[in-house]
DNA sequence: TAGAGCCTAGACAACGTTGTCAGATCCGGA
DNA sequence: TCCGGATCTGACAACGTTGTCTAGGCTCTA
C-alpha cells in the first residue's frame, strides 16, 4: 500500500521562529537577497560585500561583523551563476556515461566524482543509454554550460561534433572507449589482453569449443574483445565455428536464448566467455539451470561472483582507477598540460575462482 | 570546501592588461564568440541572433539563414551561464546522495537523472559519504549554483541549514530518510513494516534465536529497521537477547566481526536479519563458510542474490521507483504545486528464496 | 608638520544573455 | 495617395557578480 500522509508538522521538533526574526525592509517576495542588498543593509559599499563573502583581505574586523551580520539577517548566499558569467570558469565538469545505474560505472562515477571535489569542482552527469544522439545532446548541453571539462564514455562512433568546442578550450577526455574520428586522450582497459588472457585460461583447461557473447559489434570494447577471443583461440590452435560467436544488444532475453542456443547445438560449447557484466550476470542465470556443467569466464568482476557456485572467474577491470585516471589527466590539462592527446591503456586482472575447469 | 579559485592569470589569456585589443577579425584565442560576435559577422542586431537562437518567431528566412552561417561559422554555443543569470532559472535539479557507487544508490540516481530529463533539466550530484558536514557543503554547493530543486538523501538529522534557500525558492524533496528538524517533503521505504515483514519470515520459520545487524543507529532507517525487527520479535513472543543486535557502521570488517560472534557464543542465533545491501553481502560470506547452517534475509535485494546457495530472501525495496516518485514530487513543487509538505512511504517487498527454513 | 606610503572602501564597467520598447518597413484598403 | 496595422529589427537596460581604479584617512618618518 502507498500511503501517503501529509506530515504532521509538529512531530520531530517545533521549528524555532526564531531563526528569522525580521526580514529587513522586505526585499521583493520569492526573489533572493543580492550582495546590494547586503550591503544596503550593512551600510557598506558593494564591493565591501563581495570581499567578506571572498574573504578578501582590506576590510577592517568592524565592517566585516556587519557584513557578516547583514548575511545572516538576510540568510544571502552568493548567486555563482553570476560569478561563473564573471569569472569565465565554472568549476564544474560534465561526465556523460551509459548508464548511471549500471554496476560498472557507477564506481568510476565515484571516482570521477572524488577527484572533481579534490579539485573544487562540482560534477553534473548524464546518462547517454548507448546513444549516440542522446551522448551528443548531452555532451553540448554541459558544454553550453560551459563546464571547464568533459569526461565522456563514447556511444557514438564520431565525435566530430565536439571539435569546436575543444577548441574553444572544454577539455575533453574519454574514457572506457576511444573517441571517434578526433584525436584526443583516452583511458581505457586492455579489453584485447584481457579477453585473450581469459580464454587462453579456458583453453589451457582442455576447452576446445568455447563460445563467445558480447556486445554489439560497433561498440570498441566488445569488437576488442572479440579479437582477444579469436587471437586467444588462434594460439591455442583451436577453430571457431560461427555459431559460438554472438554480439548483439545486452538484454536479458537475446542473451539467455544465444546461450541456450550454444548449449544446445550439435557441437555444444563446453566453455563461454562472456563479454561484459550484463551477459556474465544473465548467462550464469542459464549455465545454473544446465545438466551439463558449462565453464565460464566473464569480463568485469561482479559482486558475489566468488560466492555463486561454482564462482565465477572473471577478467576484472578496476572501473574506479579508470575514472580516476581520466579525471587527473581532465584537470592536468585544465591546468595547462599542453603535451599531445595521450591513450592509457590499463591493464585487467584475470581472478580465478575455479570455474575454469573442463568438468564435462 | 567548494569554491571557484582563479589560477595564474595571464596563463590562458595574455592579453595586455590595457584594454581590449582589436577584437573584430578573429575572436581571442581560448575565447569563445558570442552572439555579439556573430551579430557581427552575419551584419544583424545582437538580438536577431538571440531569436534565431532560440527560436522565436519574427525573423525573416533570409536573415535566418545568414545568422545560421555566422553561427556555425565560428562554432558560437549559446553562453548557458549568462542565459540563467538572465532569466533566473537554471533548468538544473541537484542530488545529494550518499554514495554514488552503491548498487542500491545508482538506480535511484539513474531514475531521477530521467525524470529530470524529461523536464528539460540536468543533473548535479554529489556524495555526502555519510558525512553530514558534507551533505550540507553539497547542498549549499547546488544552492549556489541556482538549482531549482534538491533532491537530498540525509546523511545528517539536522537541515534547518536548508530553511533560507527552501524560504528562497529552492523546492525540497527528501529520499529514502526524512528530513531532520524541519518540514519538508519526503518519499520513503517502509523501513519498519519491511523489516518487520522479515523478521516474522523467519519466525514463522521456527527460527527463535534470531540476530539483527544493521547500520549506525542515528540513520534513520537503522532506527525503523530495527524497531521492525523488534516488533516482529515481540508479535512472536520471542525474547531478545540484546547480543544479537548490532547496529554500527557497514564496513565489512565489523559486519564480520559480528556476525562470526553471533554464531559463536554460547546461545547463537539461527538466523540473522541484515539491515542492508552492504551488510548482507558481507553476512553471506560469512555464512556460507560457516558449518552450521544459518537462514538469512536481509534488506535490499542484491544482483544475483538468486543464485546463491542458499537463495537469500530479501526485503526488497524499489530504489528506481523511490527516486522517480521524489523527483516527480519535486517537478510538481517547481510546477507551482503549493500543498503542504507530505511524506510518501513506499511498501518493501518480501522475495522469499527458500533461506527461511530452519535447517539447523 | 609635510610628504610618502599603506590601508580601507566604494564607484564603475565589464561578463553574455534576454525582455522591453520603439523605429523602420511593408502591405492592403479607403 | 495616404493611413492603420502587422511584421521585422535593433538599441538599451537589466540579471548579480568581480576586477580595476581612485579617493580618502591613517601612520610613520624626516
Amino acid at each position: 500500500m502507498l500511503d501517503v500522509t501529509p506530515h504532521a508538522p509538529g512531530k520531530d521538533e517545533p521549528v524555532p521562529s526564531s531563526a528569522q526574526p525580521t526580514r529587513s525592509p522586505s526585499p521583493r517576495y520569492g526573489a533572493r537577497p543580492t550582495m546590494k542588498d547586503v550591503a544596503a543593509r550593512a551600510g557598506v559599499g558593494l564591493k565591501t560585500v563581495s570581499r567578506v563573502v571572498n574573504g578578501e583581505p582590506g576590510v577592517t574586523a568592524d565592517t566585516e561583523r556587519r557584513v557578516q551580520d547583514a548575511i545572516a539577517a538576510l540568510g544571502f548566499r552568493r548567486n555563482d551563476s553570476a560569478r561563473i558569467l564573471r569569472k569565465g570558469r565554472t568549476a564544474s565538469i560534465g561526465l556523460v556515461l551509459e548508464d548511471l545505474a549500471d554496476p560498472f560505472y557507477a564506481p568510476l562515477n565515484r571516482a570521477v566524482e572524488e577527484v572533481a571535489r579534490a579539485h573544487g569542482a562540482l560534477l553534473i552527469n548524464g546518462s547517454s543509454a548507448e546513444d549516440p544522439e542522446r551522448e551528443r545532446e548531452l555532451a553540448l548541453a554541459f558544454c553550453a554550460r560551459r563546464v571547464d571539462g568533459l569526461i565522456v564514455i563514447p556511444a557514438g562512433d564520431d565525435h566530430r561534433y565536439l571539435e569546436p568546442e575543444i577548441a574553444a578550450g572544454i577539455a575533453t577526455v574519454f574514457v572506457d572507449r576511444p573517441a571517434g574520428r578526433i584525436d584526443a586522450d583516452a583511458v581505457l582497459s586492455d579489453s584485447f589482453g584481457g579477453a585473450r588472457e581469459g580464454v587462453a585460461h579456458l583453453a589451457a583447461h582442455g576447452h576446445r569449443r568455447i563460445g563467445f557473447i558480447g556486445d554489439r559489434p560497433r561498440i570498441h570494447t566488445a569488437a576488442e574483445r572479440l579479437r582477444g577471443y579469436r587471437t586467444a583461440m588462434a594460439d591455442a590452435g583451436l577453430p571457431v565455428d560461427e555459431s559460438w560467436v554472438s554480439l548483439g544488444p545486452t538484454e536479458p532475453g537475446r542473451v539467455r536464448a544465444e546461450t541456450e542456443r550454444m548449449l544446445a547445438g550439435p557441437r555444444p560449447v563446453t566453455a563461454l566467455f562472456t563479454g561484459n557484466n550484463r551477459v556474465t550476470a544473465t548467462a550464469v542465470r542459464v549455465l545454473a539451470r544446465s545438466p551439463r556443467p558449462v565453464a565460464l569466464v566473464g569480463f568485469d568482476d561482479l559482486e558475489l561472483a566468488d560466492l555463486l557456485s561454482p564462482a565465477v572467474t572473471v577478467v576484472a577491470q578496476d572501473a574506479a582507477r579508470l575514472g580516476r585516471t581520466a579525471a587527473e589527466q581532465l584537470f592536468r590539462r585544465l591546468d595547462g598540460a599542453a603535451e599531445p592527446p595521450r591513450r592509457v591503456v590499463l591493464p585487467t586482472r584475470l581472478i580465478v575462482r575455479g570455474s575454469g575447469e573442463l568438468r564435462a
